[in-house]
DNA sequence: TAATAATATGAACCATTGTTCATATAAACA
DNA sequence: TGTTTATATGAACAATGGTTCATATTATTA
């Protein structure tokens, strides 16, 4: 990435947040804390994911002020830092559930068969 | 990433999504196309990136299904497929710009200085 | 205090993906 | 038709970042 890409003020916390919550694990992980705190015994349990990899992910999401850490006993328990990111994400998963499917030749990135092929080219318009 | 996650029905539009913007110079490209149709030249002289970088990540917004692609005699004219995405955009980066601060304890994920601190322990709550 | 359970961390490894280079295609114009 | 401009593409390369392994830390309990 260029360097002055992330240090753009006016996209840069965007960027940052979106590096953060755009990977699927931790998604899945942000969604399985929901509203409710839990421990990391849980994620693991629900995720399948190795304690080790959790744990990486749980790092990112907390330096990324998504989520914060509790002690309780043996256990640490993970909260989501503020409820509102459900709703902006239920809202964009709304969004996308919304939108026209697309065609096999538009999200394949690689598909010998649609290669020159009428759907592959532009859209011609009248200016 | 695990061959189930991205098959997961409940959060895979969401994350394939996420992982298309969530990439600076794409989200750049994005905002610069903004409500007005623009020609690729537009994007390179506007980023400051190669012709055939910005070709690259205009296909992956285009095969994401964010932008399609007009022609207008020689020029390839790129629009926002729903400038819905924009006031989503909009509204997490204003909830992103509302957050508190993080601090350096928090944000920076290998600072020396800082390990085994007051502040790397998590908050002691009672159970 | 020894042993066990829960979680975190650093380093090595590996996969994904962004970047670059060379070149191809498509349209306009002389 | 030859040349120039605009854009796309495939392959090689490079970097970022996720995963795993071994081990450390913290708290509990016997």
């Amino acid at each position: 990435m260029r360097l002055d890409m992330q240090h753009n003020p006016e996209i840069s916390p965007l960027f940052q947040a979106l590096k953060v919550i755009g990977e699927p694990n931790r998604l899945q992980i942000l969604f399985h804390v929901g509203l409710e705190c839990c421990p990391v015994t849980d994620i693991i349990n629900a995720t399948g994911l190795p304690q080790t990899n959790v744990s990486f992910h749980l790092r990112v999401l907390r330096e990324g002020g998504f989520v914060r850490a509790e002690r309780r006993g043996p256990f640490v328990y993970y909260c989501l830092e503020d409820p509102e990111l459900l709703h902006i994400l239920h809202e964009l998963k709304e969004w996308l559930e919304a939108r026209p499917l697309l065609t096999a030749e538009t999200t394949s990135r690689q598909n010998p068969a649609s290669k020159h092929s009428a759907q592959n080219r532009v859209e011609e318009v009248s200016s």
